[in-house]
DNA sequence: GTCTATAAACTGATAGAC
DNA sequence: GTCTATCAGTTTATAGAC
């Protein structure tokens, strides 16, 4: 695993420097618009030197992906919830554990390099059907099937409104993604205030509790 | 104002034809992905010719969203909520309030065209700040706003539950905003079920009055 | 209004000297 | 591992014949 984002000191390794400044030109300018020239000019070598420590353009892309890849399954089967005890019925219980799924997603994003890349994600996605079905999978089908099955058991057991499972719970994930789609695709801020955005989703997980309870 | 859409017939007019194909192909390929040739290719020219109507590749995309931006203006002033008056407080037609604001974005997307166009705004709104703007304002900002004053037009009159405002028409918009991120961005179809979109819509907003109304 | 020909700039990538 | 030089392809856009 490569770690390019430790300490400036450790930066003077060129492979890892190339990487650093590719996620940083990617998140900001795309892709497309990023030349392996420009690349190398902020590194601080000659574009032909990129090759050797590279194969093509793609395989920094790769590269970047494959880092984020890997943190993101570090985290653990993120939105994976257990089989419901008695305990967690209690209401302290069920509001944790909404909360649960969207926290590893902000905590991922609490490392600065993770909203380049993400970014990186979110920009690509159109153009690189792989990207798109790694957002889809993992941001969007995985979370909303778990919820699903939480909305449906707390529903059996009489805990909360009864209603459509599905609906409840895009109710409670669309929110997320828009302000996802907002703070990192709309906006254009160079400093993304993730503690706001975390009050926000809390504040959404109130709302959104008080909606589907008895 | 340029109408390319009405018959083959007058799909002639190379001018029409140009833009017609263009909004094709940038809405599927993106606008950097699409050459002045392979337009040219599709309308039956050469490349060159293209230049004997517009003037450069950014005058055809600004021509494409001169008739987007027409159109959506001549809807009117979709979101504007009118002074509430006695009538406007019974359950049926707060409803129905709350169901003009997505009404009149999916009559736009009912135009086939439409959708494309909002497809080429989606695509290309990171690397142009005009059209991120545009986007920001007349689907975010300017609806919120307007949500939020009804909110707490209703709050005070004691027909919903207190809270926040700005919260509430947060909540309310998400989805809907959610919903075209995933239709338009994420989704590989060939056609978006606009009807399909209609029906979860007034979900939703079922969903969001129930969790609201006192 | 279309064509051919071409300019000028850029792209990703390679060969080979040092 | 970096450099220079260069290839081969692409792009937008222009000039001028018809």
């Amino acid at each position: 695993m490569v770690d390019f984002f430790k300490e400036d000191l450790e930066l003077r390794d060129t492979k890892n420097k190339i990487i650093a400044v590719a996620i940083e030109q990617f998140s900001d300018q795309g892709y497309d618009n990023t030349s392996i020239r420009k690349i190398a000019d902020i590194v601080g070598i000659k574009g032909s030197s990129i090759y050797n420590h590279f194969n093509s353009k793609e395989e920094i892309l790769e590269e970047i992906f494959k880092y984020y890849r890997n943190l993101f399954y570090q985290m653990g089967d993120v939105f994976e919830i257990k089989e419901l005890h008695h305990s967690d019925l209690k209401e302290d219980k069920i509001l944790y554990v909404l909360k649960c799924g969207f926290d590893s997603v902000i905590n991922i994003l609490k490392r600065p390099e993770m909203i380049n890349i993400l970014k990186i994600i979110i920009k690509e996605q159109f153009k690189n059907q792989k990207i798109r079905n790694f957002f889809l999978e993992e941001f969007i089908d995985k979370p909303r099937k778990v919820m699903e099955k939480f909305m449906k058991e707390l529903m059996e057991k009489g805990i909360i409104r009864n209603g459509n499972p599905y609906l409840y719970s895009q109710e409670f994930q669309a929110f997320a993604i828009y302000k996802m789609y907002e703070e990192f695709m709309l906006k254009d801020v160079e400093y993304i205030d993730i503690d706001d955005i975390e009050v926000q989703i809390n504040h959404h997980i109130e709302f959104f509790w008080n909606s589907i309870r008895k």
